[in-house]
DNA sequence: GAATTATATGAATCCGATC
DNA sequence: GGATCGGATTCATATAATT
């Protein structure tokens, strides 16, 4: 399923993994080309072997002891590029997802910020089973944090709201998630049993994130690839992926993990959508169609207020002319009103809401297009 | 209560709530001579226009001159001066508590490492009953952040580690602690029943930083004091507070509130060293939540026996100290004792056992949920 | 008085298509 | 591109009002 979108001259590597520094290559890839980044940057300098200095010389593994603000210095360039050269990459409805501890959240979020990124949401990986503080000298470690930002403020980013709502047993997703660490069959292992990946991500972290952030067919990107826990679920959603990944070992037991992989078929991909998504009905063509009578009176929610309706579908009540929410935002002085739901006409003496007259109409129209 | 500690040529006021800007008289105070600061700074949330829930009401939103930053730039200088001030008070061995949100936390923690304070852990408030995200735009903001740092690296910080294992019922103490707002009585109102703070902090949280982080008699700083509640838990508990606040009308509010607070008795402030059995809810977030109070007397079943309730959700009753079900057992010389059934507290003059109190978390709690 | 129902509110960066 | 306006959107808890 490997494919190649072109966009001007230069083409985006679709369910491939990138060999290399991923700051270089996000560099070469084309602009403005990318829906949703997620990035699980190293965390701490000191004690990795695979980070370098400004002047690219390497930072040698941990005995190579230099001070904290020389060290949050080389750590803030890092940032700095790798966020700028991922923040290219976003469409102007893009948004990104970043992971870090308390070793490096703040100026992965602080420099989210500087760079003009919005951000909407951090939210709490509550770990169901993190390792205890086996000292005692601290609370046991037991969250991640996550940012989640658009790529400038007033973006129009992607926010599958019903959906999340649905994964939440009907109740609106909060920004903290209780998610187990990832153990078991899902932890990868090398030739000898031991960890592929030293902090390999569970696949229920991306699922909520790519469920929520990014709709099917949307271009993903993992820039700190790891073992693939980004491109195996995007895999099995339906989005494409891009990852990119210095090191082969890493790349070999991705690539492996992936092929298994199987795409979930399209039903199981529709999530549950919201209102909004729903086409627009003016409330004009109930007029039109017969469904209500120009002079029929309409009656309140709490039946305290009447209004005619017109023939032009406005309505007329208390001397005020308008709308149906016009008129109903007037009679309750409230800033808005939804007249579908806040107006209802009399059938065999029941009051009836005239949002089912919509409904119809839509019902209707769902019969006329095509499937 | 009020006392003054001479450091040096210069006094150390305590117990009291000093007029002014913060930076100021921060830098006025002599340098380490304050073991924890707690800082509850302006969160710069940058709102727009008004929001209204669904029913059309209009949110009460943080609209305060205190909070208006004109750019990040301002912000950060703000930051930064008011942690320096912050950090030249603290003894060697001090330590500092900062709480934000997304808007402002993560250039709180990059300044707080920029200049040597040491993090200990980050701590995420997860509150029980938050405001929900009306629009549907983004996940509800269900958690705020605290950051926790000793003075710098190596520091000799305060951690109470058995006495908040005890409070959560004999399970080490996580990062994420789930307490709900500052609502109903404990919130406190002005002349015309509107809040008399709008970011009013709960005592359960100060509780636990304070019980965990301090030991009685231990000077504690607050500069942005508000309406004092670090000064309220940190009288009960026995130790000393510094308030700092520039809104008159915060200090009347706090002074009044703190003047009928009482110390708790000494046996209550002794926390204890042992370790605890561990049934579900701790016994712990009944005195945290305010709804048992340290030194308050309980009742065995057949009110044979009376214990007193100490601070950090032990029992002490005829010089046994322990778990509500080891002194239980103890009194009865049984080997064991359910003692959320066994001990009852007196309500309007009758017994009434504290297994409802633990009723009433669970219910608030509902952890139950997928989150 | 007890039980039930209605109302109020909390640190919030909260709309988007069309004209 | 700014202005207009249709119309979609909420959870837990405390307290007041009602039955």
């Amino acid at each position: 399923m490997t494919k190649t979108i072109t966009k001007g001259a230069v083409g985006l590597p679709l369910n491939q993994i990138m060999a290399g520094d991923c700051i270089e290559i996000m560099r070469s890839l084309p602009a403005d080309s990318v829906d949703l980044i997620f990035a699980d940057p190293p965390y701490n300098l000191q004690l990795r072997g695979d980070l370098h200095r400004p002047d690219n010389s390497k930072v040698d593994a941990v005995d190579d002891h230099w001070d904290q603000f020389d060290s949050f210095k080389v750590y803030d360039k890092f940032t700095k590029d790798w966020l700028s050269a991922a923040r290219r990459l976003l469409k102007p409805g893009g948004a990104i997802w970043v992971i870090g501890s308390y070793h490096n959240v703040f100026r992965m979020g602080a420099e989210l910020q500087n760079q003009g990124f919005w951000i909407l949401n951090d939210v709490v990986w509550r770990k169901s089973n993190p390792m205890p503080n086996f000292r005692g000298k601290r609370f046991t470690n037991a969250h991640e944090t996550l940012i989640w930002a658009s790529k400038s403020e007033g973006g129009k980013y992607t926010f599958n709201y019903e959906a999340l709502k649905a994964l939440n047993d009907g109740v609106q997703m909060r920004s903290d998630w209780v998610i187990p660490l990832c153990t078991g069959h899902e932890r990868l292992k090398d030739g000898n049993g031991d960890k592929a990946h030293p902090t390999q991500k569970p696949e229920a972290l991306l699922h909520r994130v790519l469920v929520g952030t990014t709709n099917p067919g949307d271009v993903v990107l993992d820039p700190f690839f790891g073992t693939g826990t980004t491109g195996a679920v995007a895999k099995m959603l339906g989005r494409d992926f891009i990852g990119i990944e210095r090191e082969p070992s890493y790349r070999d037991a991705a690539e492996a993990r992936i092929a298994k992989i199987r795409r979930f078929d399209r039903e199981a991909l529709e999530t549950s959508t919201s209102k909004r998504a729903e086409p627009r009905v003016p409330f004009g063509q109930v007029v039109e169609r017969g469904m209500l009578r120009p002079g029929e009176e309409l009656y309140s929610i709490g039946n305290r207020y009447k209004a005619k309706v017109r023939a032009d579908g406005t309505l007329i009540g208390n001397d005020v002319k308008g709308s149906i929410h016009q008129v109903g935002a007037h009679l309750e002085g409230a800033p808005s009103c939804n007249g579908w739901t806040y107006w209802h006409f009399k059938r065999d003496g029941k009051l009836v809401p005239i949002d089912i007259l919509r409904q119809q109409i839509r019902a209707e129209m769902d019969e006329t297009r095509p499937h």
